[in-house]
Formats: C-alpha cells, sequence, structure tokens
DNA sequence: GATGAATGAGGATTCATTCAT
DNA sequence: TATGAATGAATCCTCATTCAT
C-alpha cells in the first residue's frame, strides 16, 4: 500500500501519477514496466516516488486494487433488479464486465497482465482467479435449482465458459467492429446495433447450449 | 535463424540450450527474459551464445518456429477421418490442440505470449492470428452448409468463440485435475474419464448452442 | 547537450569530468575511447555518468562545442586593429589559431579528429569545413581587391593553403622546440625567438608566393 | 612479420586477405577495425588468421610495410632526370606523391592514420616522420647551395611546408573537382588541365615565396 | 516533505585470441 | 595446415533503490 505521503498529496497531482504508472504497466510486463520513465513523466523526483511507494510492487499491487475498487463499484452502480432470471442476470454481468473494460481499458490491461503471469500477491490471486469463478458457479447452481440450466452441467466448467469468453469478448468486439466502422471510442461502439447482435448471438448460444435438454441425453 | 554452429553443436548440448531457453522464455515476457541467465544455467560462455544466435530475438525467433513445427507435426501425426461431420472434425482439432498444450506446455506458452504481445515476425503474425481464426470460419461456413450449425450464427464470432475456449480449457483443466487428482504429467492427465467428460460438455454445449434451432428465433 | 544534473555539480568534479573525458577524445577515436575508462578514472559510477549526459555521443558533443566556445572567446579575447592590412589579419589571425591550439591541445585535437572523422554533428560540420575555408576565402578575394593578393590566384586554394599550414604547423612548432631545448609547455614555448622567427618565415613564404607579382606571369 | 604459413598461401587468396584488410583498416581506426569482419568477408576461419598473423597489431604493421615499399617502388619506377632543378624535382615528387595517394588511396590513408595516431612501430615511425622529411631537406639544401631557394630558409621548416601541403593537396584536390565535375575515378581527375591549373598555383606560390628575395631582408 | 545525485548490478552485444580436432 | 567452437573481458546503457541535503 502507498504510504501516507502519497494519499496527502493534491489530487490533481495523485491523478497524475497514477495515470502514467497506469499506462505503463498497461503497456509493458511488470519487469519492463519502468519506475525511471514514470517518474520522468510525472516530473517527480526519482526520491519523490519512494516517500509514496514502498517500491515497485508496492505501486503495482496499488494499481490492482483500483483496478478490483473499480470494478466492483462499477458493478455496484447499476446493480441488476434482483428479481430476474438466471441467464438474464448473466447477460446484465457480462454486459456490465465488457462495458468495464471498454471504460476502463488501462486497468482491465493491468489485470488481465497480472492474471496472466500469475505473480498475484497471494490474497488477489485468490480473488482474481476464484473470485469471478466462484461468483459464476453460484449462479449457475442457482440456475440448475431454477430449472434454467440443464442438471448435468459442471458448475465449474459453466463457470469457467463464461469467465473465458467474457473477458475476450470485449477485446473482439473493439477489434471487429474499429475494422469495419473506422475509428471510435470503446464506450460508444459498443452502444451500435452490431455490436448488440454479436453480444447477443454469444449469450444465446451459451444459453441454447446450457439449456434444460441435457446435451449428454440430447445426443 | 540460428548460425550453423548451432546445429553443428552435440546433439545433448543443443537441446540443453534449447530448453533452457524455452523455460526462460516462457516463464518471462520477451523484455525481462535473460539471455545471461540462460547461458549460466547451461554452462556456456555469453560470447559461446553469440555464436550459435544473431542475437536475443534470432532465438526467441527460433523457438517460435520450433513451436509452430511441432505443432504442425502433432496434428499431422494422427490425421482425421476426412469423412467425418463437422463438429466431429471439431472435436478432433480441439482435442489434438489441447493435447499439444498440455504435451508442449512451454512451446505453447511462448507462443501465446508472443501473439499476445502482438510482436511476431510478420508472417508468424498473419499465421498465427488469422490462421486460426480462419480455419475455423471455414469450418463454420461449411457446418453451415451441411446444416450442422444454425444459418443465422455469424461465422466469425463463431470462430472467436472455438478460438478462445479452446485455446484456454487445456491450461483450465491441467489445473483442476491437478487440484482433484495431485501432481500428474499433462498427457496423461487428459486420457482421464473426468478429462474426457469435460472435454465433451465444452462441445456439447457449443454444438448444441450453435444447432440448427436459430437462437433469435427461440426466444 | 549535457543534462541539469551535470552543471549542478560542484565545480571541481566537474571539470574533473571534462577534463578526463578530453584527455580521452583526444586520445583515441571516437569509437575507441571508452566511458568506462573516463568514469573509473573519475572514480564515479557508470549510472553517474548517465545521470550527466544522455549518452556517449552527448559528452563527445559536448566537448567540441567547448572547444568552439573556447576558441571564439580565445580570437575574441584578443582583437585586432580592424585597419590592418589583409596579411596582418591573417598573421594575427594565424598566430592566434596556433596560440589556441597550444595551449588547448586537447581541445583542437578532439576538433581536428572531428572534422576528420566527417562525423560531425551536422551545424558543426557546416562550422567547421566551410567555416575556416569560408572565412579564409573572404580574406583572400578582400586581399586580392586590395592588390595585397595577385588576382589570378585561386582563392579557394589560397584558403586550403592557409588552412592546411596553420592548422599542422602548431604541432610542427612544439614537436621541434621541444626536441631543441627540453620540455616545456606549449605556451611559453610559443614566445621563444626562435618559434617567432619560424612562424614568420612561413608567413613571409606565403606572402611573398601569392604577392601581387603573378606567378603565372612571373616565369 | 606474418607468418610463413601466409606467403605460402595461393596468390589470389592472398590478395583477397589483404585487399579486405587494407578496406577495413582504410576506413577504421586500428581499434575501431575489426578482425571480425574481415575473417568474415575473406572466408576464412578465424583461427586461420592467427595461422597467418601473429595478432592484429602484426596484420597492421605488414600493411603500413606494404604501404611504404608500394610507395617507393612508385617513385623508383618513373625516376626523373637526374639533371633537373630543385624545383622541377620537387615538382615530380610531389606529383607522384599525389598520383600514388590517388591510385592507392587505401594505402595511403592507412599510413596517414598510422602517422597522426603516432603509435608506429619505432622504426617506421622514424622512417616516416624523418624519412619524407629527411628527404625534402636534403633537397632544399641542395636548392640552396644551387641558389633556387633563399639561403636563410629554415631547410627543416620547407621541407615541413612541402610534406604537409603535398601529402593534403590530393584529397583537396580530389573533393574539389568531383564536387565541380561529378564522380570519376582519381586517377583520371588528376590529368584533368583544371587539376593541372591549381597543382601549377600552389607550386609557384611555394617556390615563388621560398625564391632568392629573402623574406627577412624584404621587410 | 521534497529533492536528485549516487550507486552498482544487470541488460545485450562485440571483440581478439586460444586450442582441440 | 585448416578449422571454428569456446572464451571472458570489454563495450554502452538502464534499472530500482538509497540517502544526504
Amino acid at each position: 500500500m502507498p504510504k501516507e505521503t502519497f494519499f496527502n498529496l493534491p489530487e490533481e497531482k495523485r491523478q497524475r501519477i497514477i495515470d502514467l504508472a497506469l499506462a505503463e504497466f498497461a503497456e509493458n510486463d511488470y519487469d519492463a514496466a519502468s519506475i525511471s520513465r514514470i517518474v520522468a513523466q510525472a516530473g517527480i523526483a526519482k526520491g519523490s516516488f519512494y516517500q509514496y511507494f514502498e517500491n515497485k510492487e508496492d505501486l503495482h499491487a496499488y494499481l490492482l486494487t483500483l483496478g478490483a475498487e473499480a470494478k466492483a463499484q462499477f458493478l455496484g452502480s447499476n446493480p441488476p433488479d434482483p428479481a430476474m432470471g438466471t441467464f438474464a442476470y448473466i447477460r446484465w454481468l457480462s454486459q456490465a464486465g465488457i462495458e468495464f473494460e471498454l471504460a476502463r481499458p488501462l486497468l482491465s490491461q493491468i489485470g488481465y497482465r497480472a492474471i496472466r503471469s500469475g505473480a498475484l500477491p497471494p490474497d488477489m490471486q485468490a480473488q482474481a482467479k476464484s473470485g469471478a469463478a466462484d461468483f459464476f458457479r453460484q449462479l449457475v447452481q442457482q440456475g440448475q435449482s431454477r430449472g434454467d440450466i440443464a442438471p448435468d452441467i459442471d458448475p465449474d466448467l459453466a463457470a469457467f465458459l463464461f469467465n473465458t469468453v467474457f473477458s475476450e469478448l470485449g477485446a473482439y468486439l473493439l477489434n471487429r467492429l474499429q475494422d469495419e466502422a473506422g475509428l471510435a471510442d470503446g464506450r460508444s461502439l459498443l452502444e451500435t446495433p452490431e455490436a448488440e447482435r454479436l453480444f447477443n448471438q454469444v449469450l444465446h448460444i451459451l444459453e441454447a447450449g446450457m439449456g434444460t435438454i441435457s446435451p449428454e441425453t440430447s445426443q
């Protein structure tokens, strides 16, 4: 965690440092990311950095918690109707996840990097790994008890599927729609009817595939 | 490409260098990977390395071609029955891909890293990026003309789904089965009935989801 | 240009670094000059060097500007009587040039090296190459219009002669007088009557040779 | 000196090695010249080089002796009429020198480099330094006894003048005439009337300047 | 609290030279 | 005699971190 001195900084300066650090860690691997570049761009002294943060890893961990908090807040800010069905909930959740990815691409990128590298601080490792997974698993189990999802679907596997597909779908859509429609910022791209169509199709495929007609028996 | 001197090396020494380099580049980003560490572990002089390879990038590119060759050979070694249906073919292809990933995890890892970083040599870039995607897309279109896949499924999107799911599935299975069954080498893990069951389930979900009953009309 | 940090250094340390760098670049070609040797002799860490200078070339360019400034200041500090004749002016200029060369042999040496190698920063290249040459050419043309120099003398060729002879004369005198009189520092050597005699003789030879009696017609 | 093995080499191979070495040492300082590059271009093994030559310096010294021999032979091959006057002789000598420089630019270049660097093998140092100088000095003294050169001209200084001017004149002419007339090989450039004119002018200036009218008394 | 100079290990790469085959 | 692999010191440069001011 950053030292107190960091939080005593004027808002604007603190934000500038964070933004530059985000850019650096989003573009480079942990090892390749350079504190020197950050402080140079931020216009602060090398020594100052070490009065704000314990060390390089401290900064990195902080950015990750920022990401986690931002995502939590993002999800919490427009909560779904608690009475909706399982797939409606998954739809909401997935869409929110992709929206977050497009709204805060740097934060997302850093998170993905960290997960891939497997070098997360142990607590976040658990959270990141199981976090989403656990959540999806509960969702699937609940869907099964409601009859929305076939009972012989492996909950953990289903969670893996949701997790995997929706964490890559954002980048895929971004890429594809930019190719088709020229440059545009991520947020607005997703409001396109075309994006809507593709997103729905993915959901429908998964929904139909996991539907009550068990694939085991349906063959 | 490595210099002649490298290929003149005694088999054992050459393999040792390759193995250590694989480990280094599998564990670290291109920038973070260290030639110094490799030569230290290989017990060769720094200068010797530069008699085998042009430079760091030369080594990296060589490892990538090794990966490409190994995978091509792997897929070619047990070719499928050419008369099989679309999904049967996809099943074979996916299973072979996952088997390769488990049999040669380091080679796979390096390939994934390279794709993500977007810094592949242009020829491989095309092959890696569109390669799999193009291939899946053709497969999907063929499936649609045969009536195996609903006609309103977006072929490119379907290709994305297959690509994404199956390139992550190997790691997922490995993780999960190791947790359940204790350490074991990747190859044998996949021959477990449990692995078979999970793999089939994923395939069935996708197959059923993309089946002829159009999701658009089924709602 | 050196970074600010370099100019913030204590005078003595800064000068020590400059002196050692001068010696290194005066004795060795650009490529052969070694930053490692400089920092070792200066007793500073290698990393420190790169907080003072951008890189090797930055240091080299700085030494060249030091030379240019020193020479300009040297020439400007005892300016000639503006009313003097052409050859008197050339005499003053040449003498000042040689004096500078003897007073600051290392600076001069580095400059000569750079001119020969042809690898000067473009601005200095122009200045150094044409600089002296252009200047001498103007002088010669002016001398011709005054009638001090034969009109059929090729101005550019005359400039070449002055340039060549006077840029080597310093080293020649230094060598010769040291052999005759034992070690002594350059500055005082030139105040010798013997140096005076030799210097005058060269000037007289060129003056008489370029005099109004055209060599073409005098033969 | 090269080892016997070198002289046992087939003529063609030996010459190829020499030519490439000449190019390398002509273009680079002694330190910057690279044995590795030479053997790579020559297509011989690194180890072979060390069976031909003691080491880098051995090769370098050999190239210098080749240059000395070539120049001696060049001058000796079209010897002047022994009865000619002092300046006619100097004219012949200078012209021959420049012709050699244009005919064998690499050999000349290496020689100049070596003289400048001051790092000649002691014997050649003496030869190179005094060599030409001694020769010119004798010539001047002879000219004085004949009455062609003013008696109070310092012979050593005159020798310096000839030496300096004529060792730079070749490069100057080459540069200038190429600028004026477009690319052309050195040899033919010197046969231009323009080259003739400029060369004569330099000679006339020095001749007139050193003529019997003593500069000391002419003031 | 802020500064920025100092540090030295580590990065990739090139080099001349040796020596076993 | 020819080879070419092996070597390790040297090159320039970047880095995260410390500490005196």
